[in-house]
RNA sequence: GCGGAAGUGGCUCAGUUGGUAGAGCAUCACCUUGCCAAGGUGAGGGUCGCGGGUUCGAGUCCCGUCUUCCGCUCCA
């Protein structure tokens, strides 16, 4: 496996502190905001502020132009979030989605009730009832204390289809965006006449009853997923596989990721997802920890053989060169465009100190950042000046996010922008009005340049285009 | 879900032994300056997470509840 060395963790994770002060940035500049603020807010869902929705887009976006646009093999698709219960029940998510857990009373350890040394076997009428653990004289296998009746933690929200909210018309939101590409797989490859190996890029809502969510957008119970599902020949499902882990871990560095602060975590036996023959994490040092940004399974025929066999139907492809008809196999690339904007967003945290004050700016990739160029004028009582960089605007909102600010000084406008990441800025000046150029300011290498009006867009379209490079 | 801490204007916080809320930054207006933030004057904005209780009177005490953060369990 092409494992990149991974570092020693505390040297290189981010302070805590700059977490805090990520947050209140967010709220400040109207990145991400607490869900129902008014209302006291609800628990795990946050929302997108103007410029958060700007910077989720352009992850979505680049994570699209990465995996649909530019490939030949990959094709999009957007599922409904609702879908046959049946499908849950087939994937498995509903039975192991729904765990009865107990919690012991003393040292507060859960246990899945039917994990526990003396309950093997137990039934599912078992497995419900309250007085199970009295009935079987169960103990905490740490320390022998009492343990609570079963709790049935069930990952997936439910709810009903029609106005009857009877047991027959539960449907669940979906935990994963996966099931979709699945039971399209016959739709997508007929209708596009894809041979293998050939994948399906979905992006959309997930939800999950998550047990603890929290960090911020870290786990959310509503969240957003970027799931590739790559469909190939069982022999060359091992390669494929490898090929995905590199190209994944190339897309976050490419858009600001530093490399030391990424590693590859296989996953032991014991603790893959009941689909999964063999899943790599794409880990991130958060400030909290290495935690998992993607994950990359190799899900088998698992996923298609049961809904083949659930559904009656035949998902088998036939591979003309071999004239051999099987059931492919499924490498899956499993990741967020919540969690990557939040890692982008540490990983593009800068501060200097000024004058004893700490400020703030944000380094991002041009192509995530909000606004990709602010028009500034240096003298605003002229209003020639004022109308050129209104002009200036409207001809660059053509094309990108570009914004126009007069209510501070020059270098406070320059500031704002450095704190939510606009690669570049446009200055006119009282000279513009007679040379017809105005300044280009660089943010990263901040160097300045004089440009003709006439040519300032296409100055910043081909830095834009430069830095996808 | 359990244990611990916290919840005051957009942000960061102060608020003395309970007497009906302050600061800095931010925002807005005007003036000043005019290429890398915070010069001047002025203004708006909070009833102190929410609900209840004790009290003549509560941000300040009590109860409940919600939310957040830190530790045990899960994953995008």
């Amino acid at each position: 496996m092409t494992v990149p060395p991974s570092p020693e963790l505390d040297d290189v994770a981010p302070s805590v502190a700059a977490l805090d002060t990520i947050v209140s940035l967010s709220k400040r500049r109207g990145f991400v905001f607490p869900s129902s603020e008014i209302y006291g807010g609800i628990n795990a869902v946050w929302d997108y502020g103007p410029l958060g929705v700007e910077l989720k887009n352009n992850v979505k976006r680049a994570w699209w132009r990465a995996m649909v646009q530019e490939r030949d093999d990959i094709v999009g698709l957007d599922a409904g979030i609702l879908m046959h219960p049946q499908v849950w029940v087939t994937s498995g998510h509903v039975g192991s989605f729904s765990d009865p857990l107990v919690e012991c009373a003393t040292c507060h350890r859960r246990y899945r009730l039917d994990e526990l040394p003396g309950a093997e076997g137990l039934t599912a009428t078992d497995l419900r009832d309250e007085r199970v653990v009295d009935r079987l004289a169960l103990r905490c296998p740490n320390d022998g204390g009492p343990l609570s009746p079963p709790r049935r933690f069930n990952l997936m929200f439910k709810t009903h289809m029609g106005p009857l909210e009877d047991d027959a018309a539960v449907v669940y939101l979906r935990p994963e965006t996966a099931q979709g590409s699945y039971i399209n797989f016959k739709n997508v490859q007929q209708s596009t006449r894809k041979k293998l190996p050939f994948g399906i890029a979905q992006i959309g809502k997930s939800f999950r009853n998550e047990i603890s969510p929290g960090n911020f957008v870290f786990r959310m119970r509503e969240f957003e997923q970027m799931e590739m599902q790559y469909f190939v020949r069982p022999d060359s499902a091992a390669q494929a596989f490898e090929d995905w882990l590199a190209r994944r871990w190339d897309w976050y560095t490419k858009y600001g990721v530093k490399p030391q602060r990424l590693r590859f975590r296989e996953h032991a036996p014991d603790e893959l997802a009941h689909y999964a023959t063999k899943a790599v994490d794409v880990e991130y040092r958060f400030p909290f920890g290495w935690k998992e940004l993607e994950g990359i399974h190799n899900r088998g025929d698992f996923d298609l053989s049961r809904h083949a066999e659930a559904s009656g139907e035949n998902l088998e492809y036939f591979d003309p060169a071999t004239e051999e008809h099987f059931i492919p196999w499924i490498v899956e690339t499993a990741g967020g465009p919540d969690r990557a904007a939040f890692t982008f967003l540490i990983d593009a945290y800068r501060e200097e100190e000024v004058r004893g004050e700490t400020r703030v700016s944000l380094a991002l990739h041009p192509e995530l950042a909000p606004y990709k160029v602010a028009v500034l004028p240096l003298l605003k009582k002229r209003p020639e000046i004022v109308e050129l960089c209104h002009r200036i605007r409207d001809d660059l909102k053509r094309d990108v996010m570009a914004v126009y600010d007069d209510t501070a000084a020059i270098g406070k406008l320059y500031r704002r922008q450095d704190e939510i990441g606009t690669p570049w800025c446009i200055t006119v000046d009282v000279e513009s009005l007679e040379d017809g150029a105005v300044t280009v300011r660089d943010r990263d290498s901040m160097t300045q340049q004089r440009i003709p009006v006439e040519g300032v867009k296409r100055a910043i379209l081909d830095r834009l285009e430069a830095s996808r490079e």
